[in-house]
DNA sequence: ACCTGAACACCGTTCAAGT
DNA sequence: ACCTGAACACCGTTCAAGT
């Protein structure tokens, strides 16, 4: 009864050291599912059919759960960016497509977003390393965009300045992360489309990043 | 011995209907001494002197309570934006220097920052007017410096085009908001101080938006 | 009209105990 | 090594009762 909604083979894996990853994905679930970003460390054990304690064989407390998820749901976003720009050589369309798919991703999954961006990066105290990791992975696909515009002279950014570079890639990031966000949040002209809301707010970077 | 913290005045005046005012005080005392953002009404309410159900006189639940008081926090940034493009005549200046103390008031208290954008947006149900309407008003700062720019020939937008003076705006905001966030959350570069940060984002917005 | 105290269901975390 | 059940302090919310 406690285990029904999993097959044996999954309930048996609970003993075999997987009990870490199955919390994750029972936390993502509820995230996605019922959109709910607070949900309590006790739901997430029951979801994995477990009692409400056994998280603590694998997390330290809620939050350290939390960081995990967070960077889960960080690798998501950024295996998006990686998928919506295969096959794209000009780095001016590379900048938009990943944009793109960065604010649908969390156009599409608020609660996740929120989540990712939320009490994990919040908690007081020492930096939580695992969603800083994942942040910065997910940077590096912007950087790598801005290097190649720049290398390519699409970008106004001489090839040795690294200033430059991550002035731009954080500008980038900026602009799509905050449209996400204010979007989430229901701030941004409802007149407006998200796809054209990106195109628009992506356009001014790469008009801004432009040589004149 | 409960209201040691209160002066006379103060304590008459919870029987005088201000209990409100003063809840919302007391979070925003919370918030930014203890840069606590998920503070529990209960602790509010001891702050306050009240008991632990008295905020329900003046609050539906908890969530009310959060939204006015991110709708305060908003009015807050709203000020500090104003006073900062104070005499300042150039659009270009004037987009700047509110950016500037858009992510400054951000990262001198990013609690605060947090809770505004944070739980009271993300309630399930009903969009919380208090929040939004304040959010409307905070972004019309940028809209008045667009329109300006927009008219003096600043920016590269038609008179009429309200469109591209949405866009504009929203890329303005998307920006400054976007890096306050990372910025908050550490995921910055390091190696720029934040005026640095903000003046290059600020700078390829303004670069996008000048004309060619 | 506004506030209080008791009560309820729920939560995060700890601890002793089981296999 | 990993999991369970009891226990503790705390929380949001409701309700009856006070002024």
């Amino acid at each position: 009864m406690k285990n029904r909604h999993l097959d044996e083979s999954e309930a048996r894996a609970y003993h075999h050291g997987d009990l870490r990853r199955a919390l994750v994905q029972a936390s993502l679930a509820i995230v996605g599912e019922e959109q709910d970003w607070a949900f309590s460390l006790r739901e997430v054990a029951r979801r994995a059919g477990v009692s409400h304690n056994a998280p603590y064989n694998h997390f330290a407390d809620k939050n350290d759960l939390l960081v995990a998820v967070a960077a889960a749901g960080l690798e998501r976003l950024r295996d998006k960016m990686l998928a919506a720009i295969e096959g794209i050589d000009d780095p001016a369309l590379a900048l938009l497509a990943s944009g793109l798919a960065y604010v649908r991703a969390g156009v599409e999954n608020p609660a996740l977003y929120r989540l990712i961006f939320g009490p994990a990066l919040a908690a007081a105290g020492a930096r939580p390393v695992g969603v800083m990791a994942a942040g910065a992975r997910t940077r590096e696909v912007l950087e790598q965009i801005v290097e190649r515009g720049a290398g390519a002279g699409a970008f106004a950014i001489a090839p040795d300045d690294s200033r430059g570079r991550a002035v731009a890639t954080l500008s980038a990031w900026s602009a799509v992360h905050g449209l996400t966000t204010l979007a989430i949040d229901g701030l941004a002209d409802p007149q407006l489309s998200i796809d054209e809301l990106v195109i628009g707010v992506t356009g001014t970077i790469l008009n801004g990043l432009r040589p004149r």
